[in-house]
DNA sequence: TTAGGGTTAG
């Protein structure tokens, strides 16, 4: 077990067994620890059912196991049970426990199972430490963290370099640059850790050129990168927009035979994409021969970002075949492919996928529905999700708003203003310039001169050019184009290259030569 | 029995 053969030590666990020989308390732990990092929890919880028989469940080392079993696997309800019934309590027990908080973010529980265990007079070593510097981290809890770093220097911590890439790592996730960098420098060893971890942290922080600077720094004190410093490097790279480096990169991760590791392939996927490089990035997609959900997210995520819908929907087909089910982050990715080439078709399929995947209840993912149907152009189902929906934002009404400037339903659009305002929800400036589009679109002059008014004076928006523009365009196009001529007249410092054109375009359409010609040479 | 750095969206 102790050399990562999981499997085989558990299969001689099962022997074990069927040959009648009755487990003691270090092969139940071992089986636990099995469990915790390859098993899972419903293998656990038969080993849990197995030791209660044995009479183990008392025991305080096997309770702490189940406490780290259950937090691996991911059930925390269950590792925070056992730990609650607990009749007596070491630091390992506090330790398992926070640690369960800290690696699945939820780090104010983390925190405060550190306090509980403080005012039970137990004192943090080293490891306690390491958790919840982590479980900081995980929530962004810049003061809390600036404390803890402040006792691990009374406790003389601070010189150890594992606690210290680890302090490093706290700041950085909170967002303080500024004493990552402290720490690092005060640091007696950095190892490849703390280099990485500062490479990953700029990265992650959006800062790719100093990323980048750190990482021929590294080179420079001749360490050797490893897995973590390629992937914070390779994010640097798409970052700055650097494909040279980024190729490069990519060479070093083979000459390491990083390349066949998922998560390093992943990010390879990623960086070419963001590149613009959606060659390079197909062809690590097709070479990795076991993908995961992640790879198609990318792979999608590449195509549509660089709108490139079509392959985009295939790459979600092929995904869909292999069984690799869609997530969060896939449904609003595929809902914008669909919308960027009005798919309605394949969307509503997509809909469909979002319900038997069960998420149907996301608010992020409605929201991309919404905006998905509206700009496919059918507002009857744009509105159906529209009106299920828990919460609604000023940028979802907006975009029904753009739905009916599309349709030019400005009915629709009068209907979802006056409920709006039962909302108490007042309209901003995109709102009005959707309206406007849409009244301009059904030729709808008076309603149009209303909003206009009304956004003016109710609101206190002062129009835009696209405003302007949008009543140019009204007037213009139901023919009116002594009145839209001055109005034009009244606002040139407003005007804008869409304002000429418009009235140009409605001189055109009602073959009026003289205003057009006027129009022309004073547009010169 | 608890232990430092990990990929995808908006």
């Amino acid at each position: 077990m102790k050399l990562g053969q999981g499997n085989k030590a558990f299969d001689l666990y099962v022997m074990m067994q069927k040959l009648g020989i009755e487990a003691n308390k270090f092969v139940f732990m071992c089986a636990l620890q099995i469990c915790g990092c390859e098993k899972g929890a419903s293998t656990g919880r038969i080993i849990h059912d197995e030791l209660i028989k044995s009479g183990y469940e008392l025991d305080l080392s096997i309770q702490n196991t189940l406490v780290d079993m259950y937090a691996k696997c991911g059930s925390l309800a269950e590792s925070c049970s056992i730990f609650s019934k607990q009749q007596e309590r070491n630091i390992v027990s506090w330790g398992a426990m926070i640690a369960g908080y800290a690696a699945h973010g939820v780090g104010i529980e983390g925190l405060e199972t550190f306090r509980r265990m403080y005012q039970k007079g137990f004192m943090p070593n080293s490891i306690i430490y390491l958790s919840v510097l982590k479980a900081c981290g995980s929530i962004e809890a810049l003061e809390q963290g600036r404390l803890l770093h402040m006792e691990i220097i009374r406790d003389g911590m601070h010189l150890d370099e594992v606690v210290g890439s680890a302090i490093i790592d706290m700041y950085l996730k909170c967002g303080s640059l500024l004493d990552a960098d402290t720490v690092f420098e005060d640091l007696a060893i950095k190892d490849v850790v703390s280099w990485s971890a500062m490479i990953l942290g700029y990265a992650d922080q959006g800062h790719g050129q100093k990323a980048l600077n750190l990482y021929s720094d590294m080179l420079s004190e001749d360490i050797c990168p490893n897995k973590l410093t390629f992937l914070g490097v390779l994010k640097a790279c798409w970052l700055v927009g650097n494909l040279r480096q980024g190729l490069y990169m990519h060479s070093e991760v083979v000459s390491q035979s990083l390349d066949s590791d998922l998560v390093v392939a992943n990010t390879l996927i990623d960086m070419y994409a963001k590149c613009g490089a959606l060659n390079e990035a197909r062809h690590v997609f097709d070479l990795l021969s076991s993908k995961d959900g992640v790879s198609y997210n990318s792979m999608i995520q590449g195509y549509v970002q660089n709108e490139h819908s079509l392959p985009a929907l295939d790459i979600y087909s092929s995904m869909r075949c292999r069984g690799i089910r869609p997530n969060k982050v896939t449904f609003p990715t595929i809902l914008k492919a669909c919308s960027n080439i009005r798919a309605l078709i394949e969307a509503r399929q997509i809909h469909a996928n979002v319900i038997t995947e069960e998420f149907d209840n996301d608010s992020t993912i409605q929201s991309a529905i919404v905006d998905m149907y509206a700009k496919c152009g059918s507002m009857v189902e744009a509105i159906n999700m529209f009106e299920r929906m828990q919460s609604r934002d000023i940028v979802l009404w907006g975009t029904i708003f753009t739905g009916c400037a599309q349709s030019g339903d400005w009915q629709l659009a009068r209907q979802y203003f006056l409920k709006m305002q039962g909302y108490n929800l007042k309209p901003d400036a995109w709102v009005f310039n959707s309206i406007l589009t849409a009244c301009s679109h059904a030729g709808e002059v008076n309603e149009g001169r209303w909003y206009f008014l009304s956004m003016i004076h109710d609101y206190r928006i002062k129009p835009s050019a696209d405003h302007f523009n949008c009543i140019i365009d009204l007037l213009g196009r139901s023919g009116r184009l002594d009145e839209a001529s001055d109005f034009f007249q009244s606002i040139p410092e407003q005007l804008d290259i869409n304002g000429w054109t418009a009235l140009l375009t409605s001189c055109r359409s009602y073959g009026n030569n003289k205003l057009g010609n006027e129009c022309f040479s004073e547009a010169m």
